[in-house]
DNA sequence: TCTGGGGTCCTTTTCCTT
DNA sequence: TCTGAAGGAAAAGGACCC
């Protein structure tokens, strides 16, 4: 199989180009007032000293994605806006805007499944491509149609985007980020040793923060390195499933197929509060958030159309740990009410001493909605058991 | 001044049944 | 009735990704 990876650079505003500029979790809309100010003026013309600035925030949220003049100062996505803000205090910080970036990833996506069908869906901005059997795939080793898809989405959208080419996903993905961005980078299979096994094994799809300080601890830095490591050492230190997987990857093999179309595992709605709640002292703040977390899950299944069986919680102290619970139902369903009776249930079970400050509501094991059975027990319900509860003592 | 939100997948533990 | 093995499902946690 013949793989692209592709990913779109999103940045609204041209006029912020080349200047360090950083997308946050800002739940203060700092650029709001700004729009309301200048109603008048295309966004391309707002002038730039108008931006507000990562040092006048306060709050907590964390980088969603910056600029690569802003990386330069060491800033990068998930790190906390407060810690960004000492690193690069005149970076302009702008909120993010999800509704307007699905809308252009849609049209991102609709513009390559005309020219290349069978595309896989990784993420509002990033997609793999097979090619094999797309015509004038071949030509140029891919490159003619990686410069027709950059076109085609650059003339439709304005966005630009780096795409990478290769034998398998794998070392397509690692190929797009070599040349970004706009960049077009194609491997060889022959070009293993020369272009991937140079990199940190940290550039490997799957290998995280945790798996990359266990490889060094073994002096292990490289994929090359990791390449030369036996397959059963790897397996002996990193376990049956996840250190073949190394293998094969430091080797540069990969049979996944491009997926097309998957169903959701699960749905969930979580929050981080904006201050830490405890669940005695801010019990109807936090009785609030609660129901409308349900509510905001119910909705979401309804309109997605789906129903599902586990339902869970999940909770994050002011230490930052988290802890789960859940609960699975004898039939499945897509009731706010239900959904909040249930995960209250699992409620009960976790220390609610201690301050939180994060709360989420999911619903796992998913059915099609018109594949839910009638629930024989919906006629004998206990009116009593839609009572509403949250906390032990309610 | 810490550290978002929405997911997937995997491993380990726990619990229930036989 | 007790004990233990075995296996599956459910529960909990954690790593990882965008």
């Amino acid at each position: 199989m013949d793989a692209f990876y592709a990913s779109v650079e999103l940045l609204r505003y041209p006029q912020l180009q080349g200047l360090p500029v950083v997308i946050g979790g800002a739940r203060r809309r700092p650029d709001d007032a700004l729009l309301q100010r200048h109603a008048d003026l295309p966004l391309a013309e707002i002038p730039v000293a108008d931006f507000p600035l990562l040092k006048d925030y306060t709050g907590r949220g964390v980088i969603t994605t910056a600029t690569y003049a802003a990386r330069q100062f060491g800033v990068g996505s998930a790190m906390g806006l407060m810690k960004a803000a000492k690193l690069c205090p005149q970076a302009i910080l702008l909120p993010v805007d999800f509704d307007e970036y699905r809308k252009y990833s849609r049209q991102f996506k609709e513009i390559i499944t005309e020219i290349a069908p069978v595309m896989e869906d990784r993420g509002v901005d990033e997609v793999y491509i097979d090619f094999t059997e797309v015509p004038g795939g071949q030509r140029d080793g891919g490159r003619s149609l990686a410069r027709l898809i950059q076109k085609s989405i650059f003339d439709a959208t304005g966005l630009t985007c780096s795409i990478g080419v290769a034998p398998n996903k794998l070392i397509a993905k690692m190929a797009s980020e070599f040349n970004k961005p706009k960049g077009i980078s194609i491997v060889m299979p022959g070009d293993l040793q020369t272009l991937i096994w140079p990199l940190p094994c940290r550039k490997i799809n799957g290998v995280g923060p945790k798996s990359e300080e266990k490889l060094q601890a073994q002096g292990i830095h490289t994929i090359g390195e990791l390449a030369a490591r036996e397959r059963d050492w790897l397996i002996e230190h990193f376990g049956r499933s996840y250190g073949a997987w190394l293998h094969e990857a430091a080797w540069g093999r990969d049979e996944r197929p491009v997926v097309t179309e998957s169903e959701p595992v699960s749905i969930s709605r979580e929050t981080t509060f904006e201050r830490d709640l405890h669940a005695v002292r801010d019990r109807a703040e936090l009785g609030a958030i609660f129901t409308a977390l349900c509510e905001r899950v119910a909705a979401d299944l309804q309109r997605k159309g789906y129903a599902g069986r586990t339902i869970g919680i999940k909770l994050r102290y002011d230490d930052f740990k988290s802890v789960t619970r859940d609960q699975t139902l004898p039939h499945p369903t897509a009731d706010a009410a239900t959904i909040r009776q249930a995960a209250g249930q699992c409620l009960k079970r976790v220390d609610l001493q201690r301050r939180l400050r994060l709360l989420g509501v999911r619903v796992g094991s998913l059915v099609k909605a018109g594949d839910v059975p009638p629930d024989p027990s919906k006629q004998e319900t206990d009116p009593h058991e839609h009572t509403a509860l949250l906390f032990p003592d309610d």
